[in-house]
RNA sequence: GGGCGCUUAGCUCAGUUGGCUAGAGCAUCUCGUUUACACCGAGAGGGUCGGGGGUUCGAGUCCCUCAGCGCCCACCA
């Protein structure tokens, strides 16, 4: 015997892997004729970062997807990459600096760029060896990483066309800025929070006004109130005096609908540099905009006194004025509020006028929203479709400039001699450029990764010219966390219009979470955080692979404990016995014919299932229920093909139909489990030099539907046998039958199925009588079990006889007779037919041995 | 304030167009050391599908409503 008794993952795994990359497995190729194109492109991990179990579940989800793909004949590309990830890995970097007690301006651009790259080259090395070990069946030779040459020229050619369009602008603008990291951000990055912040009441001239932010007050350039308010109607358009901690100011009363004329006093005070609500007021009346607050969170000069102290420094400091003055009516402490942070430091975001490079996102989304509407991308849930139609409905411009030194520079360049002048030039390495004689100044930030990386699918495939582009583009599916569908799913459609004209995939797949085992979002704080890298060496990859699929559904969460991953080892185990079986049956037959030969009821029946399960298969595959399909293979495996069809080869030995199944099965699992299956099919080495990653997926098989119908009913008679024998207590018994040909015929089979002492024809039932199957048997039993039969039959004969009621009401519903489908209302016919065979049964053994029922 | 989703066995969750005598895994209980597997086998118990109403011959599935939970978006100072 090859086959040790228990299978041991890390025996074999890496051997495995580098088997497949050797045997350039993971190559699309069309390798049974032309099938067709697969296409999917992996979406880069941030390569900051180690692995965690989030990971192993889209490695997984696509590794299906991919290996389905293949066996199915299709050129299957599964493109790998990496995200350089701009800010992600600019703050986790950051933080090294900090522990060193360094910081960034201690360095120039470049050798912070420097430091960075060798930071992530490091990570990312670790993490793909880890995506292997996951059994990830892509093709490294096509690995992609944001700041790869071909990435960064793409970047610039896009934005390139979006200047030459119109469609980018350099503005200023107000923006979310983070004073801790220094940078601004798209709105997406901001991340709110509920807060009870201080309302303050102040004197304000003539006017009291309510406001959270007292320290903006030297940005105030006017005050606004409804137009309907009756109470300031005749100061509307005036030019009020306003004692400030600072002295008196003039400043203009405005009216405006944004004004919520119930809210405080109903006068609002506007500061155009700091507040979006107030800049976007100030555009509709004229109003300049004053900075108050600088790029590091102190204030400026405007300030007065105040100048130099933090804004939450200066927000105690201008209270404690406002009270020594007199100017502070009340505040209410209680006030709930809304607070912009940092997504990643937890900084209050301050809106800060800055110019930065903005995309014009109302033409770009326009043909996105048409691509969504017209359903040319299908979703994964589908519910995600109207979600991310109105999140590009309600879109402002994109800021794309980010003020830190790693990620594509914008190569946009700036006359010194003229603030206005700016230049496209795609010489970033260089600070100073001389064109027409006029000096430029190379604009010191970066894109938004977002920028690039929305631009993945078409990026990677090497649009416009490369033979992939052409081949695999657009590609067939986008799986990734749903968390991620506004920052960069809706991206990649924009962008992947705007430049190639065609939708960027055709599906998209949105899995949920990996929860902890307490149901929460893991998070260090809460200690919930699984290690998949402990997973894998304790259960293997198959297993872990199997734990996170099971259950699994587009878009829902899912909590992780190792009971799932201990079920898929189990798995593991179970199949790898099965092979032992087959193995020391099959043994060293020569020329061993696979091609199934059915000959018994089993051989019939397990080909009816393996067709029956491949199609429910196929069916769930092909719509992305990966829960569902894998339950299927799981129950064929485990119940039908072992627990059955292996039971019944016992008695009944069929090597043809044996081989098949276990081929077959091997194959079905194979997408989901590649490892241990791809073991076994080495060791049993039926095709020298194969691969079972790139085997045909099978075809269904054809059985004789009446022998299998007759292997189901030998089913029912066993199992009732055995929860007879079971609740009988009555082991080692007799089965008698009369007229029963299907028995006979079956006799040895049924001993050992049932695990009964015989199987005899008498000419009368002998003892107490199977009332669930329509063939007549008996198991003998001595007179004290018929004691406990009579409790049995009296619990059956309630059954039954609510059933045949339910049903003869059902029939006798004409309603139901003359609008249900034929086939069900004939069904019920057969049910009722059963049931009340069932019950003559009953009453009949009842009678027979005197009990009263 | 708007949107999306969830509520089904003790636990974690499936249940595609309405046809279900409502399923799985784990857990529980009973039996079993049968020569592929104790990471096993056989059997059992356990649910008025969150509450209420409606449409329908038929509702876990569709509609309305109430309650609880979760997530996302939004500029109320």
């Amino acid at each position: 015997m090859n086959l040790p008794k228990v299978y041991e993952p890390e025996k074999y795994e890496s051997d495995i892997y580098a088997l497949w990359e050797k045997g350039d497995v993971f190559k699309p190729e069309n390798r049974f004729g032309n099938k067709g194109t697969f296409s999917m492109v992996m979406p880069p991990p941030n390569a900051n970062a180690p692995l965690h179990v989030g990971h192993c579940l889209f490695v997984t989800v696509e590794d299906i997807v991919t290996r389905y793909a293949r066996m199915q004949g299709k050129a299957a590309l599964w493109l790998p990459g990496a995200d350089h990830a701009g800010f992600e890995t600019w703050v986790v970097y950051e933080k090294r600096l900090e522990k060193e007690g360094k910081s960034r301006f201690d360095y120039s651009r470049e050798e912070l760029y420097q430091q960075v790259w060798d930071f992530v080259a490091d990570n990312k090395e670790t993490f793909f060896q880890q995506f292997r070990a996951l059994g990830a069946s892509c093709d490294w030779s096509r690995f992609t990483f944001t700041l790869d040459e071909k990435v960064v020229r793409t970047a610039f050619n896009t934005f390139k066309k979006l200047w030459d369009d119109g469609l980018i602008y350099r503005g200023e603008r107000l923006v979310n800025y983070c004073t801790k990291h220094r940078t601004g951000f798209a709105d997406i990055e901001v991340a709110y929070e509920d807060a009870t912040t201080p309302l303050y009441y102040m004197q304000y001239g003539p006017f009291v006004v309510a406001t959270t932010r007292p320290e903006t007050k030297f940005g105030d350039t006017a005050v606004a109130v409804h137009p309907d308010d009756e109470r300031y109607k005749d100061m509307v358009g005036k030019t009020v005096t306003v004692e400030g901690v600072n002295g008196p100011f003039e400043i203009m009363v405005i009216a405006d609908e944004m004004v919520d004329m119930s809210f405080g006093t109903g006068v609002l005070k506007i500061t155009p540099a700091h507040s979006f609500d107030d800049w976007e007021a100030a555009q509709r009346h004229n109003l300049p905009a004053v900075r108050v607050i600088d790029h590091d969170g102190t204030l400026n000069e405007r300030a007065g006194r105040f100048r130099g102290m933090t804004v939450l420094e200066a927000r105690k400091a201008i209270v404690a004025a406002l009270k020594e003055k007199n100017m502070l009516i009340k505040v209410d402490e209680h006030y709930q509020n809304r607070m912009g942070k940092c997504y990643k430091c937890g900084t209050i975001i301050e809106p800060m006028l800055m110019e930065q490079w903005f995309v014009d996102m109302d033409r770009l989304a326009k043909p996105a929203i048409k691509a969504l509407e017209e359903k040319r991308i299908a979703f994964h849930p589908e519910s995600k479709r109207k979600q991310l139609i109105e999140y590009l409905q309600n879109l402002r411009d994109w800021n794309v400039s980010r003020q830190i030194a790693w990620g594509i520079p914008i190569p946009a360049f700036q006359n010194v001699d003229d603030a206005d002048d700016w230049i496209y030039d795609e010489r970033v390495d260089q600070e100073i450029i001389e064109v027409d004689g006029k000096t430029y100044h190379r604009d010191p930030d970066v894109f938004d990764t977002w920028f690039s990386s929305g631009q993945w699918p078409f990026v990677t495939t090497n649009y416009p010219d490369g033979d992939d582009f052409k081949k695999f583009y657009p590609t067939n599916l986008m799986e990734t966390a749903s968390d991620i569908l506004y920052p960069w799913v809706s991206r990649m459609i924009m962008l992947g219009l705007y430049v190639t004209d065609e939708v960027p995939f055709k599906d998209v797949y949105l899995h949920g979470l990996v929860l902890g085992p307490d149901g929460q979002k893991m998070s260090k704080s809460k200690g919930n955080v699984v290690n998949p890298v402990e997973q894998l060496e304790k259960f293997g990859a198959d297993a872990l692979r199997l734990g996170l699929i099971t259950n699994a559904v587009a878009g829902a969460n899912q909590p992780y404990t190792d009971v799932k991953a201990t079920g898929g080892r189990n798995f593991c185990n179970k199949l790898w016995n099965i092979a032992r079986y087959c193995e020391e049956k099959i043994g060293d037959t020569k020329d061993l014919n696979r091609e199934p030969n059915p000959q018994t009821m089993a051989d019939h029946w397990i080909l009816w299932k393996l067709q029956q399960s491949m199609q429910a298969i196929c069916d769930a595959l092909d719509t992305y229920r990966f829960g569902e399909a894998w339950d299927t293979v799981y129950h064929l495996v485990w119940d039908d093909f072992a627990d059955w069809y292996i039971e019944a080869s016992k008695a009944e030995l069929n090597l043809s139909v044996l081989a098949y199944g276990l081929e077959t099965i091997l194959k079905l699992v194979h997408p989901f489990a590649p490892f241990v299956t791809e073991t076994i099919w080495q060791t049993l080495a039926w095709e020298e030099g194969s691969f079972l990653a790139t085997s045909q997926w099978p075809t269904p098989p054809k059985g004789s539907a009446d022998e299998a119908d007759a292997f189901e009913q030998l089913i029912g008679v066993v199992q009732e046998t055995r929860a007879l024998m079971v609740e009988l207590n009555a082991r080692g018994r007799t089965l008698y039958y009369k007229d029963a040909p299907l028995i006979n015929d079956n006799a040895e089979l049924i001993k050992r199925l049932a695990k009964v002492a015989a199987v005899k024809e008498v000419t009368d039932g002998q003892g107490v009588r199977l009332t669930q199957t329509r063939q007549q048997v008996w198991l003998d039993v001595d007179n004290d079990t018929l004691q406990r039969y009579g409790s049995l039959l009296q619990e059956r004969l309630q059954e039954t006889r609510s059933r045949i009621a339910q049903l003869e009401g059902r029939l006798g519903n004409n309603s139901y007779v003359d609008h249900a489908p034929k086939v069900l209302v004939e069904q019920s016919r057969e049910q009722l037919a059963d049931a009340q065979a069932a019950l003559e049964t009953i009453s009949a053994q009842a009678q027979k041995y005197g009990i009263t029922l």
